[in-house]
DNA sequence: TCCGGTTACTCTCCAATGGGAAGTAGGCAC
DNA sequence: GTGCCTACTTCCCATTGGAGAGTAACCGGA
């Protein structure tokens, strides 16, 4: 890449991309894998798991469509076509097609995929974990007097 | 909570929360969570870092408005005030008002907010560093025949 | 033969979200 | 007064996401 200046050169010695500059493919990725949908997807394939009490971590597992959709309770049809293609678009994970009597579609994980499921993983389950304190600060900060500028002004929900 | 049926009960004596769930608060909390702001927002003040070349992870470093405003390029003004208040409600970060000439606002991660950006940073860092391998996949991917249904259907950007 | 059932989508419509840009409050400097 | 500053808020509009219905391809049964 002959198109770079000094500061960018910089930036490229030390890590490569930059998530905090807007024209960083790196920011796009980041936006593309910060969806809840996306993290509940890998979850699942990284069976965390597709039948609770056997959930072994690390281990992937393949699901077909409508394995997923039952699991990923209140996914759009939509959205989980979407959420998938990108995913397998980016080399996360597999789709697979059986020509049975109705097709069936199969989806697993990449080592790439499961790389990021380590990660993602965590955030679930800081969700899960940290759900009651998250509880208590809203709570907390919804009877406290209103003190930002407007008077009208809508307060996060 | 008397209201808990059998199987809720079950669920809850593992984890307390399930974000599989569509009800569940969890997965509301992994909705707000799964955000590039956050995840930036997360960053910057858990200097990954304010003034590169300094970045000591896992020291919390507090900014002012304007500040992460110029670190997280391209952010709208609309988006950071509206992350930074469902953080501050969430108890992640403190909202410290100083009423200096023009007022000046201070934002710093809580213990809690610190906890989070310890899992976010590492998706960051996975955007950064697997980023060629995404780019070489989707390359392929794009370049590969169109096999899926339709052929007039619009295949993901 | 026609009907119904199956899976994995796709399409259409509509409401909510996010971005851009402009406006605002309150005080100091000129 | 007229700017100018920070940290917002407001308005408008394009894009996104959800609900729900429709579709392709095939088989089994009446």
């Amino acid at each position: 890449m002959p198109t770079m200046n000094a500061a960018e050169k910089r930036a490229q010695a030390k890590v490569g991309y930059d998530a905090f500059l807007a024209s960083c493919p790196s920011r796009q990725l980041l936006d593309r894998i910060s969806d809840k949908w996306v993290a509940l997807v890998l979850a699942a394939l990284g069976s965390d798991g597709p039948h609770p009490g056997q959930d072994r971590v690390g281990e992937p597992r393949s699901m077909r469509y409508s394995e997923l959709s039952r699991r990923l309770a209140g996914v759009s049809q939509k959205m989980l076509t979407q959420t998938l293609r990108s995913l397998e678009r980016d080399g996360l994970l597999t789709r697979t097609v059986t020509p049975t009597v109705p097709v069936t579609v199969a989806y697993e994980l990449t080592d790439l995929g499961l790389s990021l499921q380590d990660v993602m993983r965590g955030i679930k389950l800081w969700a899960e974990a940290r759900m009651d304190e998250v509880l208590a600060n809203r709570e907390q900060y919804d009877t406290r007097v209103p003190e930002h500028g407007g008077t009208s002004a809508p307060r996060p929900r």
